[in-house]
DNA sequence: TTTTTTCTACTGGTATTCCGGTATTTTTTG
DNA sequence: CAAAAAATACCGGAATACCAGTAGAAAAAA
């Protein structure tokens, strides 16, 4: 049974990277393709009645987010190696999908040869990711050091309450806080972001993607 | 002559897209992939020495970007046809590709299906687009009749100077203006946005890609 | 268990925004 | 040209944000 082909799926709502995949998979003789998904709940249903060894997974689909299928598809199937394919280059998206199950993560502008490389690898039960994505992890702080400010959860809580219009009063009755707090935090926020004031706070949250 | 295959180019950073648009291709008889380049200046190059019937072009490329791009190529080749291929589905981005000079536009979610007959309806000049660009397109009013309001020249002007921090009254000595007169402006935007304060206004106005 | 970070809270004062109006002039559009 | 829209400008006052500090308690990291 050993000798039996890799067992491949691909999920991706744009068939122009199904297409691509299967033609770049084609060439590796161990490999079957067994299915392509446009969506989480197809695949998901494929999986509960089949084998699938390694799964190509798009995070981004209309139906479900990437995170939370791939989380469902190790709970399923603990077996099967689940590969991120997204554009997404941030840090964040990339852990938590590592922590959600996922084997390695690869960008979409990944060359042919390094996403064959990277099948190969988590097969061979490796976490793997592509060039671009070991870069983005290897810079851990440094990010931090040029311009990204990071929040605490409460900053992060208490900046959302700002740019959803709410004052520093109603915000410290909502949390239970005291005004005087919550001002505090307003201000730790904009030192951060370098901001003079609200408006340039939120603009600089949301270029930030903090928002 | 005319009985020779069409000369067609792909220009698009993602190796996967490339492989799949080619193998989406292989089954137009009466097209020839004269090429696949990975950055603008390797086709620019290309297109000064080689004839292109028609181009398929990814409009976020490293190094140029596609609205300059498709410039260029009819600028030096005013009979190519371009095809933007694109994720972005903003309105804005739509009209300025056209606007330099694109027989179309088609998001990369398209069908293979799509792809194929926007390629043949470019090359009988047609401007052709993917049904999704088509509503995006088809509702120029709708949006703005459902919540996204429209600003005057100097409302879109003074609401940059806020999201970049400035005061009223510095605003309004730039401008030479009263800053009672930024204040009205800063209330009427606040007005059509409905936001309870600058915050939020910011807030509204980049998620409305205003800003 | 120290050390550091985060969260909490304060004083006292200034600057700016925000509100509810009103109104003239200029520009655009039917 | 007349009507509508946009840009300009004003008053007075209330609410809120912003500044420059300081500092204890709780939680997280070393």
């Amino acid at each position: 049974m050993s000798q039996d082909k890799i067992q491949l799926a691909i999920v991706d709502d744009h068939p122009l990277i199904i297409q691509g995949l299967q033609t770049l998979l084609q060439d590796k003789a161990d490999i079957a393709i067994t299915g392509s998904f446009t969506t989480g709940a197809d695949f998901m249903t494929f999986l509960k009645a089949n084998t699938v060894h390694i799964v190509l997974l798009d995070i981004t689909l209309p139906d479900v987010n990437g995170m939370d299928l791939c989380r469902d598809i190790k709970r399923v199937s603990p077996d099967t190696y689940v590969l991120a394919l997204s554009n997404h280059n941030e840090r964040s998206m990339i852990m938590q999908m590592l922590h959600n199950g996922a084997s390695g993560y690869l960008l979409k502008n990944a060359s042919g040869r390094e996403l064959s490389d990277c099948i190969d690898e988590a097969l061979s039960d490796q976490v793997t990711f592509s060039r671009e994505v070991k870069e983005i992890i290897a810079r851990p702080a440094l990010n931090e050091l040029k311009g990204i400010p990071q929040l605490t959860k409460r900053e992060k809580e208490i900046l959302k309450q700002i740019a959803d219009g709410k004052t520093t009063v109603v915000i410290a009755e909502q949390l239970s806080l005291s005004p005087l707090t919550i001002e505090t935090h307003r201000r730790n926020l904009m030192q951060k972001f370098e901001a003079k004031n609200v408006a340039e706070l939120i603009r600089m949250a949301m270029q930030q993607k903090m928002l």
